[in-house]
DNA sequence: CTCCGTGCAAACCTTTTGCAGCCAC
DNA sequence: GTGGCTGCAAAAGGTTTGCACGGAG
């Protein structure tokens, strides 16, 4: 049974080739790039359906938009649990983690109290994996 | 002593209001609204100035450019440690703490072993503070 | 049949760049 | 005096929107 069919959403083939792009994607795609390779089984298929579609799927819960740098905006499919990302700026691999940084926050930080963060809160870190410190030495 | 005078900068009256008002603005300006403020003082001032202003302090490690939100840069003066923000989505309001992210990745994370976190990753985390909740009720 | 979804093109917004003149050093 | 800094205008890059057509329900 297909995603889109839990929600109100019409089950164009559009819709369906944009998000199995997400899923392959592991998550770590722009809208450029899910364009790219939507179109080599949609030729026609425009940048902006893939703007819309990724907005309704935000709005139905079935993915999550990320910032994993400044300047795109990231789409991964919604899964439990809160997980965060190191991103590798020597190679661009990301490594995913979970932490339960809420919960760690509520412990140790005095000032959060009372404050009721965004489950959905992400926490994206940069640095260099091992195999870019090996090269860059 | 101006701190543009501890960097080979030119110390000009844009740069300095530029830094006057990163600085009372406590570290949550984007460009556009430096740039508003500082047009009181300098009417002619152009957004590019700003810019270009705020690149140059960062390449001299007098401010630190951060993501509170998706579409804007944002601006603090660099000072030490390893903080971070909680931000209310009710209210706007930017609370800052402090909190060994990299340490706690270090300890609970194995699949960061051997990453070299980049130190001045930040996490920037959204909400409701105590204020808002009650509102909302 | 009715709307929602789509393609296309143009608009938008933030940030960057080219260029000629100006000012700190 | 010289090279960095500035203002202006235009471009760039990612994202959004208006519009008329087309297809899912």
């Amino acid at each position: 049974m297909s995603p889109l069919s839990n929600t109100d959403l019409k089950a164009t083939g559009q819709r369906a080739v944009i998000l199995d792009i997400i899923r392959a994607g592991k998550g770590h795609l722009d809208a450029d790039e899910i364009h790219r390779r939507a179109q080599k089984k949609l030729p026609r298929l425009s940048l902006s359906t893939v703007y819309r579609a990724v907005q309704k799927f935000k709005e139905n819960g079935l993915i999550e938009e990320r910032h994993l740098d400044e300047n795109h905006h990231h789409y991964e499919l919604s899964h439990h649990g809160e997980h965060h990302h190191l991103i590798c700026t020597g190679c661009g691999k990301v490594v995913e983690f979970k932490l339960p940084i809420t919960e760690i926050i509520a412990e140790r930080v005095p000032q959060a109290a009372g404050f009721k963060i965004n489950h959905s809160g992400e926490l994206s870190l940069t640095g260099l994996c091992p195999d870019c410190q090996e090269k860059a030495v």
